[in-house]
DNA sequence: CCGGCTGTTTACCATGCAGTAAATTTTTAA
DNA sequence: TTAAAAATTTACTGCATGGTAAACAGCCGG
């Protein structure tokens, strides 16, 4: 079984793996470009000269800087939504407020990039106003993102340890409030952001999921 | 009293206000050239062709482009105060409704450019990362709007009418949740985002300032 | 050792763009 | 009326930028 799949998945996967690889390179290179430069003054040089190879390359893995920019947009959402992965079956008010605080200040192993990160994707993010095709990925993550809470909003709900709200609507809220204060700290520079908005949450909003 | 005006007045003023005049034009041509490209793809060919004058007459009153975009900030910050003026003096309930409701839903008046305004400024707004001077200014102006609903708090407090809640985070946690509402409008296109956010804010929010 | 395939580089190009300069019209101050 | 100043247009330029083409290197099967 495993010996046949490679007879003929040989070459194509020998392929894949290394220009994979290259491609992953052009990715972080990518992103580095992008955290100096921002979306609007990003040249396709900057991109080269963030890498050991030369910026040709990208023409030959990707078709223009169009289709390189959306690979890279499901690239930095791929590393997000594995960056918020939480062990669920935890109880509810632990799980939920494991995954805001996930949401606000990064995964808990020392990702030293994750701001730039979030830099770099709340910027795109915006920019996917003009762009049909880009809005409608960004609208899927978010989806994914808000449903994840609203679940386990509604999971408390089912166990009796929150009050019966409107789960739909308390999620959406606390998403809202999450992205508010990322963006805060990021086009406004509010080092304090994430943390006022954990302290807001906790004080306004969970009260009202908490005292029955 | 008019005539003494004109004659040390003339000159100046005149040159001014032709000058004022024009430039306008440039602003609002700047204001559509922006909602239709977005900034990053904004040329300044794509200004000129908004308006009935060419494009050069730009490089008379403005020094550049960065320049033209500094001047355009201001102004679209201005006409976004401008049209969250509430008659103060209200009782405080009434008065923090009408501030939310300006923040969420634009003027009474039909303003009907309003999520127009609304998108360039969000998209300034977010651009503005990589921009110190370009920060500092929608910091400054963050601040005034983030202040007035401080302010309705506070005095709610001190007429025994608010719970005795911390101003301050109340007021930010409001604003956020105003700021992120529009960010979803906008970037996402979620049309019902303000009236999900109004409700929200009255159901979670505003009763931990009511019940006494 | 060789011919073909993938991936990378070096050299180059077309053009889109902001900005300028000079000519022209309009306004202002006598 | 006129001359100078302000405002606008027409014509042009230099260069930054995305992209291409052809040469080159490394690898693999035979």
């Amino acid at each position: 079984m495993l010996v046949s799949l490679r007879v003929y998945g040989m070459s194509e996967s020998r392929e894949k793996v290394s220009s994979k690889e290259t491609e992953e390179v052009i990715m972080e290179a990518t992103f580095r470009a992008l955290s100096k430069h921002g979306y609007k003054d990003l040249r396709m040089r900057d991109i080269g000269e963030e890498m050991d190879l030369t910026r040709q390359v990208i023409h030959y893995h990707f078709d223009g800087k169009y289709d390189l920019m959306s690979s890279f947009l499901e690239y930095i959402i791929d590393q997000y939504e594995g960056s918020v992965e939480v062990a669920d079956g935890a109880d509810p008010r632990t799980e939920l407020d494991a995954r805001i605080d996930q949401c606000l200040f990064g995964p808990d192993f020392e990702e030293f990039t994750h701001w730039d990160r979030m830099k770099v994707y709340h910027e795109l993010y915006t920019y996917a106003q003009n762009d049909d095709e880009h809005q409608a990925i960004f609208n899927d993550h978010y989806e994914r993102i808000r449903g994840s809470i609203v679940e386990v909003v509604e999971e408390g709900i089912e166990e009796g340890v929150f009050r019966d709200v409107d789960a739909e609507q308390m999620g959406q809220l606390i998403t809202d409030v999450i992205h508010a204060a990322r963006g805060r700290r990021i086009s406004l520079g509010h080092e304090g952001a994430p943390e006022e908005a954990k302290q807001a949450i906790d004080e306004f909003i969970l009260d009202s999921l908490y005292e029955n």
